[in-house]
DNA sequence: GTCTATACTCTGATAGAC
DNA sequence: GTCTATCAGAGTATAGAC
């Protein structure tokens, strides 16, 4: 099962050409980012790239779940308020990567046909989020939502999304602000005085 | 002022070719249509949709726009049942259009860049709907959402549209169902019990 | 196995003939 | 006013150098 010295040679190169594509879309922009664009960048030939990751949609594949190796951070979700924490924390935290918004929702949209090598990802990290939210946002028993969970969820989802598409269009949207109002008022604070 | 007969023509051209296209992104889907395509099923060249258009992405904008006339459904809206009616209708009709949704959903991330033609029209767009959101949602006294109205007509669009994306990648999401499950949440009937 | 050079096809766009 | 001919650039496929 001995690996060959070439072969680890070629998985760091990925690795390399996934965190500088990363760096590179976050930072600068998607904006229609060609082969060669982001070959010379990473400072290789676009078939390097092609040689690596098959074609330009199976690399951009690769970035997005590259990112998520990065975002994701809910080792522990203990209730409502870390679940409603660390979700505004992402939001804002995509504030600053413009790029990889753009390059998510862009894909989000192509891979409506399945045979896109996204489609498969979005369903995954559709069900995965989902599942997240449904687990972080009904653990405290005493605070019930208005919607049932997997309708919370899948609420949740789409504004966040959402937000995403009008904030592109508009940067002044405050999408961490709306998603926090939002959220209180589909889990009133459970009122003692009453 | 008298137009000439050929300019005449030339508008006619215009919407025929419109139509066409609309139908054709409608029924057959937007799955990358190249210019190529678009043309041979309108019955044209493609430089001939150039010749009217002046772009591709000039080309969708107006199918957008076209769109929109269509479907411009408010003549009168009461009040918050009449609001929640006229959206779940809207949605539901997206529902048998989906090459526009997806058309829709591409172009608003393309439209991210202010040079886009499609970005005046998003705005715009995005105004008019948040207005027609507030009044409409607000013109029950007796009825008070739980959040403020220009942050309720943010969410309903967002949600509005966020619901699309998981509807294209999978369309056993039933975005009407969900979209009539929040709405009565943010805005919980008056309990004349209590 | 890793990568470059090259060529091929198709795209949106342009110039100019009719 | 409309379309044919052509263009530069895109993504991709292949051959072969190392």
């Amino acid at each position: 099962m001995a690996r060959r010295g070439s072969y680890a040679k070629g998985v760091a190169r990925r690795e390399e050409i996934l965190e500088s594509a990363l760096d590179v879309i976050g930072r600068r922009g998607y904006q229609n980012a060609s082969l060669k664009q982001i070959a010379e960048v990473v400072g290789v030939t676009p078939a390097a790239l092609l040689h690596y990751f098959g074609s330009k949609e199976e690399l951009f594949t690769a970035v997005l779940r590259k990112r998520d190796e990065h975002d994701s951070l809910d080792p522990v979700v203990q209730g409502l308020d870390d679940a409603r924490a660390g979700l505004v924390q992402v939001i804002r935290h995509n504030t600053e990567v413009p790029g990889l918004v753009e390059l998510f929702s862009r894909l989000a949209v192509d891979a409506a046909d399945p045979a896109h090598p996204a489609h498969d990802y979005f369903l995954e990290r559709s069900a995965q989020l989902r599942e997240s939210v449904v687990e972080g946002f009904t653990r405290d028993p005493d605070r019930a939502g208005l919607l049932d969970a997997e309708t919370t969820a899948r609420v949740v989802q789409a504004v966040a999304d959402g937000l995403q598409l009008q904030w592109m269009i508009d940067p002044s949207v405050d999408m961490a602000g709306i998603v926090e109002k939002l959220i209180d008022a589909l889990f009133p604070p459970s009122s003692p005085a009453s």
